[in-house]
DNA sequence: TGAATATATGATAATATAATCATATGAACG
DNA sequence: CGTTCATATGATTATATTATCATATATTCA
């Protein structure tokens, strides 16, 4: 029921555009997990299809531990998913969004 | 609608001119100004018109000094505008990308 | 000019974050 | 099983970040 009273209250959010202060709360803990150069090289290392750790880190030039551990953080903000494959792990971007967080980005940078 | 469709594929196109290092970390960069509570919802807080640092505060509930060390980090990323008038200072949003970026993030969020 | 108001700044302390190192877990295969 | 390859995890350390406090700067107006 909770349940049901919070998805309601969230649809309202979506339809008067308003933003309260736990979902800007939100907001900002996902745009920080965008906001470390390594995570984000390794997004947009995926950005042309899965890859395992090792290729990973031979992309971005990052040893393999600290690779593992921004992808479990990757993984926890539901921006990756992850799949095993034999003895690798194959990694890629959960959906579209991060490629259009990180368009929106580019196109501020280059000021458009 | 479809015209928001079009102008994000049109993003996800212009990311196949490929980024560089540099260019992921000045992005980087970008996203962890968004990465913070505090920022974040003095940039909302200006969705709706440029506010003085005082209306800011009242409006957010911080204290002045952090909503003003925080101002000129939003500053010196360009996402907001300076202007003084009288003895305030009116801060404005300085493009519509901030609008943009934060209502990706916010379609992310709601779709998990 | 001096008081009052609005904002900015510098120093500090508390907290958060990320890379590194060492080690653990898990899968494949002899 | 035991070894090897691939990845994950925990602890530690170095660095970064943020709110707070005290104070400085800037503007208006009496």
């Amino acid at each position: 029921m909770a349940d049901l009273i919070e998805m309601f209250d969230r649809k309202v959010d979506c339809l008067t555009n308003q933003l309260d202060e736990e979902e800007l709360i939100d907001l900002a803990e996902l745009f920080k997990v965008f906001g470390d150069s390594t995570r984000i090289k390794i997004l947009y290392d995926l950005f042309d299809g899965g890859k395992s750790v090792g290729e990973i880190c031979d992309d971005i030039n990052m040893n393999q531990s600290a690779v593992s551990h921004q992808l479990k953080i990757l993984k926890a903000s539901d921006l990756v998913n992850a799949q095993r494959q034999g003895k690798s792990m194959i990694y890629s971007l959960a959906d579209e969004h991060v490629k259009t967080i990180i368009a929106m980005g580019k196109e501020h940078i280059e000021e458009i």
